[in-house]
DNA sequence: AAACAAATGCAACACGGTTGCAAAATTGAT
DNA sequence: ATCAATTTTGCAACCGTGTTGCATTTGTTT
């Protein structure tokens, strides 16, 4: 059975076509996605409505994760598989975008650093992207 | 001299009635503002075009900077007087967002620290926002 | 007060994202 | 394999954010 198959499977999705080719974009694809991504990465012609509805549906699974970074459009990223599921995202990883191709990618191997606040603000989730130049863009001039 | 007039005139911005009053609000505003933010909190009727353009223009001579919180708006801060000008924006501080009243602050006098990257990583800016929940909506249930 | 440049408002648009509803596809049971 | 129940999909229509072009108004300089 493919890896997207399971996943849906094991996360008690309806396996379709469409499920299926978004999912497997995101599998082949080391950053993340935004909605007009996969439009014009999916050959198959797929109604913008299903796009977001499966987006959603994925995050609220724990398939893939919102990426905030700084741009106008919601991006999605797969999720590390055992940290994410319906009940909680564990998703305080850094992010970092390439400023100049614009991709984000998710850098798990690195800890933030814990912040502490003035006490006025209680602390529930802390988010750290960075932006610069990616490996392709930062010889490139 | 009232304070928007002077942030105004030693920016080379003509002074207008509107950018008076847009920038009055960023003042009396502790927390960031979007362009709906403002066209509800401003009574004069302005026309979406001048806020947008007004606010670019503030961005652009360094007065507001943008603010990314996650939300599908993006929002605008004061910046701290000296360290912004046109040429370049310095906000490098933390913003924190409240997940219940969705207000997003700025918090200057805590220093990011710096975060090592993956070598592939060629990094530019350092951007933090942390979430959870502010003064007034953690004691109210 | 006149003249110029810049700012404003209007119309119209592009695009991201959502909702309601009918048609199609998946699944489970027979 | 077929049928029924339930989900998913696609379509139409819509809302909000943000932008562009152009004519009119306003602010500034002399």
């Amino acid at each position: 059975m493919s890896l997207a198959k399971e996943i849906l499977k094991s996360n008690g999705l309806k396996l379709t076509e469409n499920r299926r080719v978004i999912l497997n974009q995101f599998i082949s694809t080391e950053y993340a996605l935004s909605y007009s991504d996969i439009n014009s990465m999916i050959k198959r012609k797929l109604d913008k409505v299903t796009v977001y509805r499966t987006l959603k549906s994925f995050e609220e699974s724990g398939i893939i994760h919102e990426v905030v970074d700084g741009g106008s459009q919601v991006k999605y990223a797969l999720c590390n598989s055992n940290s994410c599921s319906s009940e909680h995202h564990n998703d305080t990883h850094i992010h970092f975008k390439c400023n100049d191709c614009e991709k984000t990618y998710c850098i798990d191997d690195i800890m933030i650093p814990r912040i502490k606040l003035p006490s006025q603000f209680q602390q529930e989730s802390q988010s750290v992207f960075i932006q610069g130049k990616c490996e392709k863009c930062k010889t490139t001039i």
